[in-house]
DNA sequence: GTGGTCTAGACCACA
DNA sequence: GTGGTCTAGACCACA
């Protein structure tokens, strides 16, 4: 379930990969998240680590801490609509930059697209 | 012209921008490439940074060192075009991932992509 | 009417929120105190946690329990004036200290509190 | 030099006590900052403590680092301004706060501050 | 039991 | 040489 490349930092890539099961609602606003040492131990990788990522995840509001009780999702559904708004644009903006430095239209792009959906 | 962001190394980055230069033709294939301390005082960086890119880019057959004469851009316009495909692959299956990772359907991530075109 | 934050212990909110209270007078010297539950409910805490607060005020002279008729404010005025005066000068210190710290001289110091008077 | 109280991790002591002296100047914007490694001896902790308190530093622009070459103070000095100016405010409003909290009026404040200028 | 902090130490990429 | 990352492990406060 999770794996990781060597390009970039395991706390970045597990930043990324929590935000994204967060913003699909895989991860239910309100609810419980795992202990950081249950999480650490199922990705396979130190607590600190798992922490870490944490951190982020908490700066952008979209996990918070209730003192030695655990950590939740947070339950501000607008919130979470904005993130994932942003996280589809630049995506999109990423995606379109990319192909357009290589050479192709908007047409062309839209059309090699479809091949993969 | 050239710029850089702090995240990534710097000579990926400039693997990248030769790459897609490369690839758009906007290098055109069998001209000659600019001496490595040239690029490098145009892009502001080390030599050693420029010549770090290169390697890579021979590495993939785009480039190649003719012995006291110089780099060419690859004459193989075959091989340009397989690597064209290739980063347009990669970058859309990289975006089709994302959207779907945080929750887009194939006609969402489609009608959404339509309003950045 | 309570509410805390999540960077500092809850039971030290507490004592401190009590603390001001007592040396306000607005928790009348000599009075009796409200139960510790009735207390932990009002306040949407553990009573442990009330409990907690209450053994530093206590240490602290500024309440004293009755065995098995519960607790009181001090009685003793000179007390709380000693103590007020104490957290006023700790408060002034610690505010002079940081506006120096950041390069503010006394004149300055004393005309940017005017502002906000 | 460097001194810390056992209420408040280190990292946030040192993060405070940087922040201030790049507020009052003490640290000139655009200079170069010295390596981590000394930092840390220096205030005698752990080179990862010194990290953290400059990785919150760097997400408030007021410190930034170049690859490989160290970090440096920023040269922005209308960044510094305002947040000198926030400093101030906060630690202006929290000294009202607690002030008015055991009961000094405006001009009892004053008054009392006078005498420890 | 929960998260938070800190240390010692190792290893890496970059330039 | 510089910063960045990660680990193992210890210890603490809180509730």
């Amino acid at each position: 379930m999770w794996s990781f490349n060597a390009q970039q930092p395991i706390y970045c890539q597990l930043v990324e990969q929590f935000r994204h099961k967060i913003l699909a609602g895989e991860y239910e606003p309100g609810s419980k998240v795992a202990p950081v040492r249950e999480l650490a131990q199922e990705a396979q990788v130190n607590p600190n680590t798992v922490q870490r990522a944490f951190m982020e995840l908490e700066r952008e509001g979209l996990v918070f801490t209730q003192r030695t009780n655990g950590r939740y999702i947070t339950s501000d559904s607008e919130l979470i609509q904005q993130h994932r708004c942003n996280v589809a644009k630049q995506s999109i903006e990423e995606f379109i930059y990319t192909m357009k430095q290589i050479g192709f239209s908007s047409e062309q792009l839209a059309e090699e697209l479809k091949k993969y959906l």
